[in-house]
DNA sequence: CGCATATTTGAATTCTTTCAATCAACGTGG
DNA sequence: CCACGTTGATTGAAAGAATTCAAATATGCG
């Protein structure tokens, strides 16, 4: 598999073969694995290294202190799930892997050696963190004001497009690691509801959802179902003036 | 009244009279004003210069096709109301002015040249923009996981430790410009159920909120009810070895 | 004073949750 | 290879939260 960091951020920016060799040097720092159901990072702490996770997904979460819990990201291969450690703040947050994860942890030193030697690879980067803000805010949309169906298929949506910028989707069908539990905490509603709606999903051949695995027939169908416009994703903008 | 920049930056990092000067610089720049239900910038739009409040209150927001509408960040004086200039994006949402706004227009070159010559005002507006996210991170946990009630008084004391760290409180109270209509859609509900969770938070004697300001009589007791915790906002967080 | 905007009220409806139980899938140990 | 235990998915009925729609009151501004 072709490093996901390089593929998602030549979205952003042409890479020369040095940028590129560069981003290896930063994959190629220590490797670390988490099982499902682990926090990489806990609120309170403060970590002292940068994590890009590899492989696998993870998700940023808050709880509340009765429990009640809110996915507010999800991090997919190419993602930093750490990217703080400039200003050593306490993480506000948690970090859990929804399946087997695997991340390096590269230091803030080498990090920001390869962003003063490659500005390429530093706006590729900046163009990132903007897509994250604007995912961020594209979530709060969601929760306000889309209803429970368009809620859940505008995830499905977001989450098809991310992958297949990284290549990891298949025709029309991608991995899908949430339990419905899980699906139901990324959107906020119980888990019967997620079942319920996830039904006549199914029933209208939206989606189908089975064994972890997650198949759009009509990608085009979903979208207008979510009310879904790709724009917020920023996705093939590679501009000319930059090319390497 | 003081530049609202400065003081907001100076709970990051204690800036320099030199640092202070080069913040001075930045706001002095062209100012523009708009009035009330005013768009600043459109969806779409690919911004040249950033923007900075110096007075007065913006949102940024997110539309449906069909109307409904989502405030997904309250831009209060001394925030940064376009800062991706430097990738020279398509604005993914609109910005519009609640009440009378002045901003000023900063060229990205004067903005990175203080940058580049004050590392400290580099750090604090590092510091900043985490904040900003933080608060998107929470935003999306009050309209996952809270309900009504502690929605809106989660806003509330949001707001009000925001504008307590600029200088914009006073005792017990500060600017509410907002109208229930405007409520409702940061706080993703109707109008008439805003209407109605107020008036158990006056019965309750949590909150006034008459003529553009809210006064709030016991402030534990308000983020209580919130379940408000202010870590996320990292305020006060002025760090010794980032003297000046 | 009078229009326009904002707030308030009521009743009915809809959406989502809650609670409890059942069913299915899967991996493990006997 | 099958019983068993655990986790995840599904179902039903009832309660609850928030919305909708429509109308009535306030409030503020010119």
């Amino acid at each position: 598999m072709q490093n996901p960091l390089v593929t998602k951020l030549e979205q952003f920016a042409r890479l020369s073969d040095e940028d590129q060799r560069a981003l290896h040097t930063l994959t190629s720092q220590p490797v670390r694995r988490y099982q499902p159901d682990t926090d990489i990072v806990c609120e309170g702490d403060v970590p002292q290294t940068i994590r890009l996770v590899l492989s696998g997904w993870a998700y940023r979460y808050k709880q509340l202190p009765d429990g009640r819990r809110q996915v507010v990201a999800l991090i997919l291969p190419g993602d930093l799930c750490v990217d703080n450690v400039f200003v050593l703040s306490e993480m506000d947050h948690s970090i859990g892997a929804l399946n087997d994860v695997t991340l390096v942890e590269i230091p803030p030193a080498v990090f920001e050696a390869v962003m003063t030697v490659h500005p390429r690879v530093t706006r590729a980067l900046g163009w990132a963190s903007l897509v994250n803000a604007a995912m961020q805010r594209e979530w709060v949309l969601n929760l306000g004001r889309r209803v429970a169906v368009e809620r859940l298929t505008h995830l499905f949506c977001e989450v098809f497009y991310r992958l297949r910028a990284i290549g990891l989707t298949q025709e029309d069908s991608c991995e899908m690691p949430l339990t419905q539990t899980e699906l139901a905490d990324v959107i906020g509603m119980t888990p019967v509801h997620v079942n319920r709606v996830l039904q006549t999903l199914r029933r209208q051949k939206l989606v189908e959802l089975r064994g972890r695995r997650l198949t759009i027939p009509d990608l085009e169908a979903l979208e207008r179902a979510a009310l879904f416009t790709p724009n917020y994703l920023h996705l093939g903008r590679v501009e000319a003036q930059f090319d390497a």
